[in-house]
DNA sequence: CATATCTCAGTTTGACTGATATAC
DNA sequence: CGTATATCAGTCCAACTGAGATAT
């Protein structure tokens, strides 16, 4: 359980530091706030609306993150869901035998690999993420508000291209 | 401390999904990979980077974030920041303990409601979002690549945007 | 042989729930 | 009086580190 206040999110987190900035931070000329900062409050406040939605269902965040990268690629290893995730691939062990023993996914031994085991949805997993599809899906819509398509594409644009620059690699 | 793996993520976050999309899930005529995803991909790389670089200074991004509200906006209490970090005042209430035992932030009364106690960053406090703040400019840097000054301005308000979308309200 | 996967074991800490006192 | 803040107390689980077996 990725725990989530019992609380509803007042009032202070939505509505300053949206275009004021240059409070009194160090040396932070016209920047505003910063872009990590803006990713993590939409992050949090979406992480928590996602929580509480998916709370019903007996289902962690992290635990959906996974369902749905196995819906869009089915037969990923542990370890693939591992660092997609950003978690030990002992943690995301623990993570798939919980949902192996609900029943959502199984695991098979890779038919050239011996030692990987390769995970798929079971029906009851994808009925799951079928139920929750719509709810997720409104979540989506209010987070997204009057954004036009062509924000919408952008922002997508934007986004992919700002985990790309993050992805491991040189630039150290 | 937040936790985090000490591996490197390797190459399954980086690639795909970026815009095949339409895979597998239910019904999801054009619209590509979700940008709660999105946004939840890139939250995660930035978190476990930060994390990294946050780690030598013994210092959790939860705690850091509550610095940095601070910094912007002095004199906050406990309350305010847990909602600003999306988490109970009681988990808010140990961190500031943390902060406070580190000598990072100070509680005063506030000489208006006798019940609150209004936090401040110490000087030492100062110094460290100080001395982070560099290595954090520039982990963002690297976030945003060779997006322009107009695209990040974009992404900014976009994301500003989407944050207000989800502050709590109706639209339940 | 070095690397990668998986699993077993053990630990920890952060976050939660619950309850209480008090101030507005 | 109802709401909000702070704090004490207790619980819990998710994620981590470490070690080991095995396959490529």
């Amino acid at each position: 359980m990725v725990r989530a206040p019992g609380l509803r999110a007042h009032t202070l987190s939505g509505g300053e530091d949206t275009t004021e900035g240059a409070g009194r931070m160090t040396a932070d000329p016209a920047a505003g706030p910063s872009l990590l900062y803006a990713v993590k409050q939409v992050e949090l406040a979406v992480r928590s609306r996602l929580d509480e939605l998916l709370r019903p269902s007996g289902t962690t965040v992290v635990q959906y993150t996974a369902l749905t990268a196995l819906a869009r690629r089915d037969g990923l290893t542990s370890a693939e869901l591992a660092r997609n995730a950003f978690v030990t691939p002992q943690s995301m062990g623990d993570l798939v035998t919980a949902l192996e023993r609900r029943d959502l996914v199984t695991r098979h031994p890779d038919p050239r690999h011996a030692r990987r085991l390769l995970i798929s949805l079971t029906p009851a997993g994808r009925d799951l993420l079928e139920r929750m599809e719509s709810q997720v899906r409104a979540l989506e819509e209010r987070m997204l508000g009057d954004l036009t398509t062509a924000e919408r594409a952008e922002l997508r644009d934007y986004l992919n291209r700002c985990r790309s620059g993050l992805a491991d690699g040189p630039a150290r």
